[in-house]
DNA sequence: CTTGACCTTGGAGTTAGGTCTAAGCTTTAG
DNA sequence: CTAAAGCTTAGACCTAACTCCAAGGTCAAG
């Protein structure tokens, strides 16, 4: 039975996150001593690094939630409900993806345009091209 | 000369965000009727393009603020300035990016590795790795 | 016995980019 | 003339995931 420092130390993280988990409804310690301190066992360990290992993968906390409760319960779940969590993630993952390479594309454009040096920005082509009423320039 | 509605309208956006570009100093409309109504002319449609075109690339409000201060005062800066900023944006949209695409492997794993049939999740792959104190699985 | 480390609670603050509300003018259409 | 639509302001609220604070209780070491 660690208190909630020892815990923190053990996993990473600060007493504050852990209270945070817990008003969150995703980590309740499974006891207190007399004086009302947090007392975590084996198990609430074992569910923080479940916590963790979904974080890692991108997973929110209100997933995450989800997910523990299914696995709490998993004999009345289904295998599709965790595969509809993953794949409804992967794709707002891919979304986010295909929009920051869009991104980075018209970025490597602009800053290929650019000279970069010291003399004045009055011609910067970056600054011409955001400017530009011509909006092929970015895309 | 436009009307808060109408500059809005033209531009897609809603009256409230030219106010809040208005208190976060982007766009300040260059005057104001006796009624004390916002009045934007043609420089101030020109620059919201240029916020809105530098959005569109990726770039913060704060980011944008920067280069709109060396557009105003482009005799005063050097193309270093806006080549700078544009890398570093770069630099983390990569970055973002690398992120995005580790989740977008685990969470491809996980979903491969699950049935997604209607049997109890008690068995569910995608529960089992996250749960797996071997954490090669994730990665 | 006292000092300092650790714990409790409720509640506020952070970041980014808006979005909404309320109370009260102004303008416009019929 | 009147009603509706549009504008003003200050300030609250939103999401997500923390992070910090204050005031006070507990506990271990010296
Ligand atoms: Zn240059
Ligand atoms: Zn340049
Ligand atoms: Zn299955
Ligand atoms: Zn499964």
């Amino acid at each position: 039975m660690y208190r909630i420092g020892v815990m923190a130390a053990r996993c990473g993280l600060k007493a504050d996150t852990l209270r945070f988990y817990e008003k969150s409804g995703l980590l309740v310690p499974s006891s207190r001593n007399e004086a009302g301190y947090r007392l975590y066992n084996a198990a609430d360990e074992a569910k923080l690094n479940f916590i963790l290992r979904a974080k890692s993968v991108g997973f929110s906390l209100e997933e995450i939630a989800e997910l523990l409760s299914i696995r709490l319960e998993s004999a009345e779940h289904s295998c599709a409900e965790p595969k509809l969590i993953t794949d409804m993630k992967l794709q707002q993952v891919e979304a986010k993806i295909k929009e920051l390479e869009i991104f980075r594309s018209s970025l490597q454009k602009l800053s290929d345009s650019c000279c970069g040096g010291s003399e004045s920005a009055s011609h910067c082509s970056i600054l011409e091209a955001l400017d530009a009423s011509d909006k092929e320039a970015l895309c």
